[in-house]
DNA sequence: TTTTGTGAATGGCTTCACAGCG
DNA sequence: CGCTGTGAAGCCATTCACAAAA
């Protein structure tokens, strides 16, 4: 809470919202695909349908970083690209290392989404001695050993941590002491982290537990309102109808229960 | 977007908000954890510590469920682990398939967190011919041809999807043609799919873009009364403390821009 | 007394709907 | 006219704060 203080009069009202923040990268990717297939503008409607949002909040969320498009036109493609990277920061280069190699940190020192994004892995880093020099993804692992000054000799300020659960905290404070201050966490584990420091985090058995819940609601509703149902009837006798929000069907990008798009929970994920 | 209609006002009660949903994997982890130690009961505030949010929110959350706990003393943990996994849909199997066994493929098919979970991976399918047979994680890889089948001889209703982005339209239509209802997608882009269908996503590449947003603003502004330390001392002067990590800090299990506490938006990943 | 359960207050995000500009 | 940009309204979700229960 502290931190509620939004700085800087400067241009236009800085303070952008977290959930717009959020889907800026998803804007950017669609804009990516349109300039690669060389489209020069886009109206709002047709963005949002290539990013899976709709277009009033596709304006809204524009509209906070500026006015970048032409009324009775729509959006200049490149420009937009341009303006949503910088906004992102995605016009300087970022050293990132990964921590825990296993078969989850091996995939994403393998993921080609970094480099065209903006990000570069500086270093793959392993607690296991046996690891150290074993070339992934083309790097070398380098031992746990060199962490801090691995991360102070290439300026790295954003860790992925990819350990198991048990290494995690452990890792954070290292990472965070020798000056990193952004952490993707995919360890199912709660990291504690000073002020100022921001986490991530990335959960699969969160992300699979949640559509078991919409899962099992589906089967239960069609006739037989048996597993679920029962529980806590105790409130009203009434609720004949089961309050199942009804999947909105549409572009999908990531629908929880039907009625957010994605304003959601991250999921955890173990190395 | 047909109709600006608004679904059900829900009579009330049996309606989950989707928030409260996205937490419980988060709770029922934590309490897990407790479990495995013998711990009796928890207070609120006890768990709410562990789970990484605030325990005003986690009673609330709770009550959407029943009066699970007891005044004066607190929550009985073995009884809410029950309770909670029953409201997801745990007690029970689900049978999921990946598709696209690459290194983000395989590394998901040797997660353990799926079995502890209820979830079962039922098969591993990939299109690539030379894949075919070849035992990941104890699984023989399965060709794309024989998909529909799988999915009805195993009674799948949950699919993961880490292919290529090119490929994730056609195997999801695929997929949600043989029955599956569910799906976690890796692949960065958005499919469609028709109502009744589930979509999450898990995009590693937009976590970090929003992490670099944070990251950017922080070096821009120095006089923040609150970030103080981390702030820019990424690169050089930092590292003051180099020797064990005693943060102290609020346990943040997502923080966003400093203020918002964890409610944010799922990353893609791409195979 | 302690801690839950929950109305009420608050704040943020989304959606609407239309004024305004090209 | 078409489409953007945006005040205003509507919805949720979070937080507060306290009565009720053990």
């Amino acid at each position: 809470m502290a931190t509620g203080r939004t700085h800087r009069p400067a241009t236009r009202s800085r303070g952008i919202p977290e959930a717009t923040v959020a889907r800026l990268p998803l804007y950017l990717r669609a804009l990516t695909a349109l300039s690669e297939r060389s489209v020069p503008t886009v109206s709002s409607e047709e963005l949002a349908a290539a990013a899976g949002v709709n277009s009033a909040k596709l304006r809204k969320d524009f509209s906070y970083l500026g006015s970048y498009g032409t009324r009775g036109v729509g959006y200049d493609v490149e420009y937009l690209v341009y303006q949503i990277s910088r906004e992102l920061g995605l016009t300087q280069d970022w050293p990132v290392v990964i921590v825990g190699i296993g078969n989850l940190g091996a995939a994403l020192a393998n993921y080609g989404g970094f480099a065209s994004r903006g990000f570069r892995v500086a270093a793959l880093i392993d607690a296991d001695p046996a690891m150290a020099g074993k070339p992934v993804a083309g790097l070398p692992v380098r031992h746990t050993d060199e962490l801090e000054a691995i991360i102070s000799d290439n300026g790295v300020s954003i860790g992925v941590i990819a350990t198991p659960a048990g290494a995690a905290q452990q890792v954070c404070d290292r990472l965070v002491n020798a000056g990193v201050t952004s952490i993707l966490n995919f360890a199912p584990t709660v990291l504690t982290v000073p002020e100022g420091v921001d986490v991530r985090k990335v959960d699969l058995s969160i992300e699979l537990q949640i559509l078991a819940f919409h899962e099992q609601r589906k089967a239960g509703e069609d006739a037989d309102p048996a597993a679920s149902a029962a529980a806590a009837a105790a409130t009203s006798a009434a609720a004949a109808a089961v309050a199942t929000p009804p999947p909105v069907a549409r572009t999908a990008t990531g629908a929880g229960g039907g009625k957010g798009p994605d304003g959601d929970v991250p999921a955890v994920m173990p190395a």
